[in-house]
DNA sequence: TACAATCCCTCTAGTAACTATAGAGTCAAG
DNA sequence: CTTGACTCTATAGTTACTAGAGGGATTGTA
């Protein structure tokens, strides 16, 4: 059983054109081509893909997702490395989430500046972004 | 006083090519230039670019900074529009801390698969990621 | 059989906000 | 006078797609 490339897209949820750039970019090997030169994808594509898929919903960049694929394709168990890159992955999140947490913080701290109109001359939200003292001097 | 571009990328804690770069797509205005053609920039300047780079730290994107510079130059008070563009930036970073929460939480149950190596052919972190119901059909 | 609506193809360029080259000119110190 | 640090322009690369142009293929319907 062969699918075109639109069946395949709707079954893993993304684009058609997704689909083709991860071809492009070696994540996604050739797929076989009908007498009319569409793409046709066996269910180990479908898979593939479905792995990708997977993958980036989870946030994990491309290289990482490429490296995965060639530590599943080889036989031998690579608990390690596996372990190693998804550790790797985490704490990338845990870093956004602390920056974003500071960010947070910040934010309502200048949104607390405004006191409404009428209160001053300028906004005190834009005084403060042009007098912080973090980008002086 | 005027101050040559590595001097205001000094001060500014950015890259050189920043600074161009901001010129570029009309963030910052253009400065003078020496005989020599090498830019030159005012107190003024500087003070706009430490706003630009104030705002890029609350990682608020370049279109809502350039918004900004526009109420900030004009001289009525602008609170309303100010407020509304820095609520949505600030529900903007509660969007992304709240998938990244969900994100860590997928990644840990992940991780958590890993029973160590030997205890199966292949890893479970990466039967998991091929076995996912949500990317199957 | 004709025709329209979908599908698919390749190739190219655009997105955000920079960053990094290449190849050249300028300037101060030793 | 030469070395090194600085600057200039113009162009391309980064990430992971997305969108479009301009063309063929397939499918369903009248
Ligand atoms: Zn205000
Ligand atoms: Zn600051
Ligand atoms: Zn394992
Ligand atoms: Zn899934």
């Amino acid at each position: 059983m062969l699918y075109r490339i639109g069946e395949v897209a709707k079954r893993t949820d993304c684009k058609v054109e997704t689909v083709r750039y991860y071809e492009q970019v070696g994540l996604l090997p050739q797929p076989y081509r009908s007498d009319s030169n569409y793409r046709l994808y066996s269910e180990e594509h479908l898979a593939q893909l479905r792995f990708i898929r997977h993958c980036r919903s989870l946030d994990m960049p491309l290289e990482d997702i490429r490296n995965l694929l060639t530590l599943r394709e080889q036989p031998h168990e690579h608990c390690a490395e596996i372990n190693t890159l998804v550790d790797k992955h985490i704490r990338r999140v845990n870093e956004q989430m602390a920056s974003l947490g500071q960010l947070r913080k910040s934010l309502l701290a200048l949104r607390g500046q405004c006191a409404g109109p009428g209160s001053s001359d300028t906004c005190e939200i834009v005084r403060e972004l042009s007098a912080c003292e973090c980008h002086q001097e």
